[in-house]
RNA sequence: GUGGGUGUAGCUCAGUUGGUUAGAGCGCCAGUUUGUGGUAUUGGAGGUCGAGGGUUCGAGCCCCUCCUCCCACCCCA
């Protein structure tokens, strides 16, 4: 037997488990401040449900089998799928419908650093509205969650759609060579102008007369929006699909401004995500420590998807972040909490026969509230302090008979180093002062 | 999936032109005389050297295959 997970995927120890459910906690905490509230769907989907989503390049990456009653099925891919074949299952759900899930999601890629096979998606999504409020509103929730799990130094750079297709007008591209030349587009920063000239000209029936103009669009738009939405209407606002996707890009700004968000939120034309089933607005979050992670968050507006089960177009807008890439990306910045214990006080077993008073003051600190944890065996003072300073929990209380004769406790700050006897309803109200745990 | 690298104690790594019982630091465990941590000090446990095959008198070191992880391309959360 080969003692070995998957390539691809991944154990998280209680150590790193903590630290991922307090992120957890505070992107559903934000979801539903924002007044989302969670959905769950199955972790299997009938094949025919996920077929056809992807392209074809999705399509590869399913993990599909067959189950023993001989149903073609297959893990999920995403959230959007499932959430579109919940609302054409369900008709009592009206419009406009919120939700958030949280869950994970299965694609059989090359793992990579940030990239797993099995990662969790926190997905927001709002169904049955296409306004500028919908699509700040995406932006709010997304910047709020990046605030909540503290994170500082990132960029939401923000696209529409309409501007994109535009671009592809420039260089006389309507349906084939898109895909290719928006590819290439967004790599641009990558790869460079002339990089990207000499590999553009390679696609068939590209008009070279219109890259330059392609270039000088994208590379000379300004870092502030409000100037890149004036660049934008100067250079391609001609284009009535351009000029209607900047004319809804000025209303979300207005938004974000009115929200304090607009420094997190740039435009960028050259962001070209959507190559799938996005129409309008769509966006990338990347952190400003490690570019070259890959998005930790993104979406856009998907009017045409959900339609593929409800027979009928209803506009859409989502954003989705990726724990998992997100905390790899934190750990290697070291900023996750490095609290690896979720007791706030360690109350030490002082000897068998007062093991009792020990297990009696813990029963009271967790009616308190208090997260408590009883050292589990007798062994020398030394010892125990020695295991709630590495664990890092931050108070030590200690019952020993001149203690429990006077109806007190000895009361350690394990990060002052400074103790004191005192009743444990002091000890209760000291602890519950200090601690800075999130209000649940 | 393609190309390049990598793989030695729990972790980070050393290991000389292939030559006897494979090392260090950190961590872990136990002491430094018995009611108290972070420092110091002493001792200890722990490795079929990624797996399998081959060359050789002899392989951690050379060759082949497979696997892991890393970097680039690709794509994405």
């Amino acid at each position: 037997m080969k003692v070995q997970s998957l390539k691809g995927f991944r154990d998280y120890l209680p150590e790193e488990m903590l630290q991922k459910d307090r992120m957890l906690d505070s992107v559903r905490q934000v979801f539903e401040r924002h007044g989302y509230p969670p959905l769950m769907t199955p972790a299997l989907e009938y094949s025919d449900v996920l077929l056809g989503k992807y392209g074809d390049d999705g399509e590869m990456l399913l993990y599909r089998f067959r189950d023993h009653g001989d149903r073609d099925v297959a893990m999920r891919f995403d959230l959007t799928v499932p959430l579109a074949r919940v609302l054409a299952e369900h008709g009592e759900i009206t419009f406009p419908f919120r939700r958030y899930q949280i869950a994970p999601v299965w694609r059989a890629e090359k793992p990579a650093r940030g990239r797993f096979r099995e990662f969790v998606q926190c997905d927001v999504d709002l169904v049955g509205v296409d306004s500028a409020a919908a699509d700040a509103e995406m932006l709010v929730v997304g910047t709020a969650v990046m605030d909540q799990l503290g994170i500082e130094g990132y960029q939401i750079r923000v696209n529409h759609r309409g501007i994109l297709a535009a671009l592809c007008r420039l260089v006389g591209l309507t349906q084939t060579g898109e895909v290719a030349f928006l590819r290439l587009l967004d790599k641009l920063d990558k790869i460079g102008a002339d990089k990207f000239r000499s590999q553009v000209g390679e696609i068939p029936g590209i008009d070279p007369a219109g890259v330059d103009r392609v270039l000088g669009t994208v590379l000379e738009a300004p870092e502030d929006s409000r100037q890149v939405l004036e660049h934008l209407s100067t250079t391609i606002g001609n284009d009535s699909v351009a000029a209607e996707a900047i004319a809804r890009m000025e209303a979300v700004q207005v938004l974000l401004e009115a929200s304090g968000i607009a420094a997190s939120c740039r435009i960028d034309p050259s962001i070209a995500r959507g190559l799938s089933y996005y129409t309008g607005l769509v966006y990338e979050t990347y952190l400003d420590a490690l570019p070259g992670f890959g998005s930790v968050m993104s979406g856009g507006r998907y009017d045409g998807l959900l339609g593929m089960f409800l027979g009928k177009d209803v506009p859409a807008i989502g954003i989705s972040l990726g724990i998992d890439r997100l905390f790899a990306a934190l750990k290697e910045l070291d900023l996750l909490d490095s609290r690896t214990q979720p007791a706030d006080v360690m109350v030490a077993q002082f000897s068998e026969e007062l093991a009792g008073a020990s297990f009696g003051a813990a029963a009271q600190l967790r009616r308190a509230g208090i997260h408590t944890l009883v050292y589990p065996r007798e062994v020398k003072l030394k010892k125990q302090l020695q295991y709630a300073q590495k664990a890092g929990i931050p108070f030590v209380i200690v019952i020993g008979g001149d203690e429990q004769k006077a109806g007190t406790v000895q009361f350690r700050s394990m990060e002052q180093g400074q103790q004191e006897e005192l009743s444990l309803t002091e000890a209760i109200e000291k602890i519950a002062q200090t601690r800075c745990r999130d209000a649940k």
